[in-house]
RNA sequence: GCGGAUAUGGUGUAAUUGGUAGCCACGUCAGACUUAGGAUCUGAUGCCUCGCGGCGUGGGGGUUCGAGUCCCUUUAUCCGCACCA
């Protein structure tokens, strides 16, 4: 019998949708794990080859805990709302509804042809309202608590409410977005848009006025993980800092948990560093600097305290609060200029000019708390308005930038650590002895640190402080297709909606761009307003906010009393394996945690970090191919040839090329200018050259997996996509060698058949080495899927047919099917119910995973006389050091390398080597 | 500039985690069969050399009886962050 993998694939997607083979419930009867694919955009484009290798590794790993015993939930949904959409709305006036319904279905299609083993029953979409009323729903839970410091937790703000009424912000801990002091008399005489002002500052969803990327040509705002090098993520257009009234969700108070959080996390190590980084603790100190003839004082924050008797001029941003009242007349002219100077430089163009030197004086003096030295102020853009305090205090001699801004100015530089020549360069290094620095003199840096924390405590000057790089997340979004505030203005102030006028749906318009005056696209909806007429909010909630709570509903999807019942919270509790691309890092997976924590803080969930384990898959890009048109002619040289002229490259379909040599037929067909192609050609075939890209439509590299799985089935794709290298790393996809997976697919189906084609396993018993070569692939294979290492299974599974040769018994195949069915699932369910089961392979209870047959597993001792390794003796593991020392002295075969000499040392490590040293 | 990762045949990769480098495939070569095919099967295939033998894991150095693996140094590529005070 033929292995007809099209007929066979078809036959039992078909009965695992019909029998919901991969359904899942709650049972508490049996141990659960939670498989977790990142969901999809579902784009235009449909999939390529690339997309589904993630999916596969998840699924491989799904299937064998499953036959492992676990109730595996394996979920699949959609991530559908987003820009693309919106854009193609705007172009063409289709509704993004009608478009994402469509690329779905697509998607879903491309999807099933796969051979996943999700459950489709849980599927959500971010965009659908039953699913977006609990993303409403967690808003209007933050936008009702604080963060209590003290209780390092969220807190209902009606806590927060009563406190004030009472002692007003005396002993308030608090996160907030800047410090505020005032009574309780002062809270009990203000009206309550007032004390709403108040509470916008501490609540953990609230509205501000702050510095945003606006990207004019998106005509939104975003966030600063949707921002790279000055450009959108999506779309690549400018983006520029501006200040505007947004919606913000305090991140920053979650940022030490966050932090806390990652040592716990089996989350690769480059993946954590990058999360650190992004979150950026540093700890330092916070100082008043007095200012001449000013009742004020400047705040800064520096981690390098012990430098302060350094410090010979102070710097402020442009966007300092203080920059007017700091300005004298005298200067005033050449500070606005400055200002306006760079206002007008995006923020590519500001990052491109990093290491200019530019700045102008205010005229004020501030003075130095600890040398008393009048020192002048500056404004520059090297100082940033979003870190800190806006605000620093220069130390020319230990800090390169303040170096280069001093000589640039001509300021004084002191130095105040030895170890570097100031003439030169700075000397930022954190280590030396203190000089020129009063009670700090002859003091190492790292103690003066230390005493200087106390110092300025001491002197009431300021205290020891922790600044976070993190950035509370901007999370409003000027665009129709996204969820909707359930929030509405009343006298300019916000108010929420009820929990039982959820979900706030989307409304109806008739243009997707921003409206004449430049208001979001909402402001043209008829009737985007409450009964009594109050108007809802205009902008929509950002991507990572449909995102951040999905792998919770998967859990209970159809709930619609909840997010998640506590039962099935508590049974799937978090995410066992989450696999997904790297690119997520500062993004989905920051604010996920974020989200998680803060609905685990309101007791919603009885997990605090949603991921325990995370595998990041490396990217497949395309291999391109080309082919070499001598210039000015219509004739085609082959690669090998192309030296002797003059050629332009061109890129091909890969999809006519075969193991780079070129379809000429079809090539001749390809487009209407290549009909009359002449070819110089190699030992009569065309050689195309190639090259790794990203795989794109215009490199014509791109490979559907559609096309994949009806040439040579879903079973040998998946194994092919697992063969292709370790799936973390970044590697090109080559359809060259497939062939190599789909034949070993065919030998396997064959070795069930005997030479004229009847199925022939027999129930004879195996040897003791068809029975080795079993075991140590079962080991092997075990051992690999647990490490994720996916390629070196399939090896293994092919170096076992290898060894088996033809066998054909039950004993030998039938656990070697179990063992393959996380890979190929179609090929094995079809023998598997060859073989007389009546249920499917992926519940099989049969023992393949069980340790009875490692038991019997023996191994190989690399012998070594003098490090040069001579023999390998097989000792069963039960061995003792002492036996096999003393076998190995005693071997013939030992004798002869020790030539009559008694051994002066030797070294036996139980399960790896004995090593004899004469 | 700071941080992280990677480097092995013509290609993708593997290596009992310090123990015979190149498993498993692709490709190539040779052969068998053949309805002549981009099917199937068998064998060879790191490099140099007729051979003996020598050389080989980006380069240099070190530790070790023994290094692709550990340490130092250097180069190249990729990724993340970046006037972060």
């Amino acid at each position: 019998m033929e292995y007809n993998f099209k007929e066979l694939e078809a036959k039992w997607q078909r009965r695992w949708r019909e029998e919901k083979t991969y359904h899942v419930e709650v049972d508490p009867s049996r141990p659960k794990y939670y498989v977790l694919d990142m969901f999809p955009y579902p784009s235009g484009a449909g999939l390529h080859v690339g997309h589904p290798l993630g999916y596969i590794a998840s699924d491989i790993y799904s299937r064998y805990k499953r036959q492992c015993g676990f109730n595996v939930l394996h979920p699949m949904g959609y991530d559908a709302f987003g820009l693309p959409a919106e854009q193609y709305a705007i172009q063409t006036g289709q509704h993004p509804a009608v478009t994402t319904e469509r690329n779905i279905a697509r998607y879903r299609e491309q999807l099933d042809k796969i051979g996943f083993s999700f459950d489709w029953d849980r599927e959500v979409r971010t965009c659908d309202p039953e699913y977006y009323k609990w993303t409403q729903w967690a808003f209007l839970k933050m936008y009702d608590h604080y963060y209590c410091n003290d209780s390092q937790k969220a807190r209902p703000v009606s806590e927060l409410v009563e406190a004030f009424a009472e002692h007003g912000s005396e002993g308030l801990n608090a996160a907030c977005t800047s410090e505020m002091h005032f009574t309780a008399e002062e809270w009990n005489g203000w009206d309550e848009a007032q004390r709403e002002q108040v509470l916008q500052n501490y609540r953990l969803a609230y509205r501000a006025d702050t510095t945003v990327n606006w990207c004019p040509q998106l005509g939104t705002v975003l966030a600063n993980d949707e921002v790279k090098d000055g450009l959108s993520v999506r779309g690549g257009f400018p983006v520029e800092q501006k200040r505007m009234r947004q919606w913000l969700l305090r991140v920053t108070a979650y940022a030490q948990r966050m932090l806390d959080g990652l040592d716990e996390l089996a989350w690769s190590d480059s993946l954590k560093e990058i999360q650190r980084n992004w979150i950026g603790r540093s700890v330092g100190a916070q100082a008043f600097f007095p200012i001449k003839g000013d009742d004020r004082k400047l705040e800064i924050f520096t981690t390098r305290p012990d430098t302060i008797f350094g410090v010979t001029f102070m710097v402020i941003a442009p966007e300092h609060e203080w920059l007017d009242s700091l300005t004298t007349d005298e200067n005033r002219a050449a500070v606005e200029e400055y200002v306006a100077a760079t206002k007008k430089r995006s923020e590519r163009e500001r990052i491109a000019e990093t290491r200019r030197v530019s700045g102008v004086a205010t005229g004020s003096y501030a003075i130095n708390p600890f040398s008393g030295r009048e020192i002048p102020i500056y404004v520059s853009d090297y100082v940033l308005a979003g870190y800190g305090t806006g605000a620093i205090m220069a130390v020319p001699a230990h800090d390169s930038r303040d170096y280069a801004f001093a000589r640039h100015f001509g300021l004084e530089i002191i130095p105040v650590v030895e170890g570097g020549d100031i003439e030169k360069e700075s000397y930022d290094a954190k280590s030396g002895r203190m000089i020129n620095s009063g009670f700090l003199d002859g003091k190492d840096v790292k103690e003066a640190i230390a005493e200087m924390f106390a110092e300025i405590e001491r002197r009431g000057i300021g205290k020891r402080l922790v600044n976070y790089r993190l950035r509370d997340a901007i999370f409003s979004r000027q665009r129709y297709w996204g969820e909707p505030f359930p929030v509405y203005y009343k006298d300019g102030t916000a108010h929420p909606l009820s929990e039982e006028q959820l979900p706030l749906e989307l409304p109806p318009v008739d243009n997707f761009g921003p409206t004449a005056e430049g208001e979001p696209p909402l402001a043209r909806a008829a009737g985007w307003h409450t009964a009594e007429g109050y108007p809802y909010e205009l902008s929509t909630m950002p991507g990572f906010a449909g995102s951040s709570a999905y792998y919770l509903r998967y859990m209970d999807a159809r709930n619609d009393k909840a997010l998640v019942g506590r039962e099935a919270n508590e049974y799937w509790r978090s995410v066992d394996l989450y696999v997904g691309g790297i690119e997520h890092a500062t993004g989905h997976l920051m604010y996920s945690r974020y989200w998680n924590m803060f609905l685990y803080d309101i007791g919603c969930v009885c997990e605090q970090e949603p991921f325990s384990k995370l595998v990041n898959q490396g990217m497949i890009q395309g291999r391109s191919n080309f082919v070499y048109r001598v210039v000015g002619t219509n004739t085609f040289v082959s690669a090998g040839l192309r030296g002797g002229y003059e050629t332009q490259e061109i890129h091909v379909d890969v999809n006519i090329v075969r193991n780079d040599i070129l379809d000429l037929d079809a090539f001749r067909a390809w487009r209407p200018e290549f009909a009359d192609a002449e070819f110089i050609l190699e030992e009569g075939k065309y050689v195309c050259g190639w090259a790794v890209e990203k795989m794109s439509k215009s490199m014509y590299n791109v490979v559907n997996p559609d096309y994949i799985v009806d040439t040579y089935g879903a079973d040998t794709l998946r194994m092919y996509e697992m063969f292709l290298g370790p799936l973390e790393q970044s590697k090109p996809w080559d359809t060259n060698g497939i062939d190599g997976v789909h034949k070993f697919l065919r030998r396997f189906w064959r070795s069930f058949f005997d030479r004229s084609g009847a199925f022939a396993v027999t129930d004879e018993e195996p040897t003791p080495k068809e029975l080795k070569t079993l075991h140590k692939t079962i080991k092997k294979v075990r051992e690999d899927i647990e490490n994720f290492s996916f390629n070196t299974s399939v090896a293994a599974f092919m170096i076992c047919l290898n060894e088996l040769g033809e066998c054909r018994k039950r004993a030998v195949l039938e656990p070697l099917t179990a063992l393959i069915a996380p890979f190929a699932p179609h090929i094995a369910e079809e023998l598997w119910s060859m073989m007389g089961h009546t249920t499917s392979v992926c519940d099989a209870a049969y023992p393949v995973f069980d340790e009875q047959y490692l038991a019997e597993s023996s191994f190989e001792y690399p012998v070594s006389v003098n490090g040069k390794l001579r023999f390998k003796r097989e000792y069963p593991l039960s061995a003792t050091p002492a036996e096999i020392q003393a076998d190995v002295v005693t071997a013939d075969e030992a004798q002869k390398w020790l030539d009559g000499k008694t051994p002066k040392k030797i070294i036996v490590v139980p399960g790896k080597i004995i090593n004899i040293v004469i």
